[in-house]
DNA sequence: TTTTATTGATTGAACGTTCAATAAAAAAAT
DNA sequence: ATTTTTTTATTGAACGTTCAATCAATAAAA
């Protein structure tokens, strides 16, 4: 059924699929006839938009990413606090938003993720996201402590988003997003108590670690 | 050069340039005949001794996640003490052996996590080590706490440990053990003192969260 | 009638597996 | 010691399958 302005369409609807494929038999096996009829079209169409399965892929991916950080963004934008708390935690929330919304997105990620150690491209995207992630906690840290101790606040608090959400995509039962949603916040919550009991002058003992 | 007594030594080899052409180009393109140049011999033989590829990389999965178990065990049998805390510290550096040894071995591992989502044999071993890092943890956060918050700590420090290694696997620098040691170390430490902080007599405030 | 969107059979390359042939070592026979 | 036989390990060409990409044919809309 031909008609004028499918461009789009046909992008979303093949970009969706992809993912729908992934989750359902892995990366390996989504194959471009596969996708293709997820979508309900034929596998030629593929080449035709995306110039190849690895266009499809790369474009797949590159929304993931994009759909995270407007997550992220949005959840930001609700503030109406400065502080750098409520930030932080908006940036938690956020990432955990991605496995939320939908289950085979987890999987399609890392899928990528593993596959991005290979392809300069997709390694490329995933680069730019994860200093995307570390930058934003580092910046919020930063309002609250010296420079050294921002920056391993901010790569241990990625290692728990990242490492909690791993956790939850390969677990048989499906991720308990509120469960790892909450021990991050928890995580960050002995950051900012640990920094307070250690700087300020009205630290009850002196515990050094 | 037909020896007897060959099984043993071609089963190692073929595993170690499994692991090496999964560095090279990716678990996607290791083929039999890359795989089977890297050890030196021809395609036929992998068949012969590991019933074909899947074999050989179940095979390889084995032996990764065993030397891993092994590295912590070691760590924990030297301990001259019996204190949980340096039993979870043991099982940490254990952990972080696995990408101190051979940084090819983390990528194997995390094409293999990845992998394991849609492969049956895949996903039983490598649940298999994830409950024991668990249960390990675990058995002794609960020498220290109530269950659930044992449960939570264990939750929460394996989390920390993959997301340390993923990112360093995944980083185009390649892994900075040291540093991720020492934060996962660090985040022990706060995993204490919150407890300590929060149950003995001599608390020094009511820090409810 | 022209343009745009889509199909699906075809093509060529690449893959894992198989198996008859081979070669080296070990064992047996001379 | 030398030769023959048996056993064991290994090869690599052939086979059948699967895949992504191509493109002439087609059909709906403009």
């Amino acid at each position: 059924m031909p008609k004028v302005g499918m461009e789009p369409i046909r992008r979303q609807q093949l970009i969706t699929a992809t993912v729908a494929a992934i989750d359902e038999v892995g990366l390996a096996d989504a194959t471009v006839m596969r996708i293709a009829r997820h979508a309900g079209v034929s596998a030629g169409i593929i080449s035709h938009y995306f110039g190849g399965k690895d266009g499809l892929l790369e474009a797949t991916m590159r929304q993931i990413l994009s759909d995270l950080g407007e997550a992220v963004a949005a959840r930001r934008a609700a503030l109406s606090t400065d502080a750098p708390r409520a930030h932080l935690e908006a940036i938690i929330d956020g990432n955990f938003d991605r496995s939320q919304v939908t289950g085979p997105v987890a999987k399609t990620w890392l899928a990528f993720w593993a596959s991005s150690m290979h392809k300069p491209e997709l390694a490329r995207l995933q680069n730019v996201n994860d200093r995307r992630l570390y930058a934003n906690l580092c910046h919020q840290f930063r309002r609250l402590m010296p420079r050294e101790q921002a920056r391993d606040a901010a790569r241990a608090l990625a290692a728990m988003i990242d490492g909690l959400w791993l956790r939850g995509a390969l677990t048989p039962e499906g991720q308990d997003t509120d469960r790892a949603r909450r021990l991050a916040r928890e995580y960050l919550e002995q950051l900012l108590v640990a920094h307070d009991l250690a700087a300020p002058q009205t630290a009850p003992l002196s515990l050094e670690s």
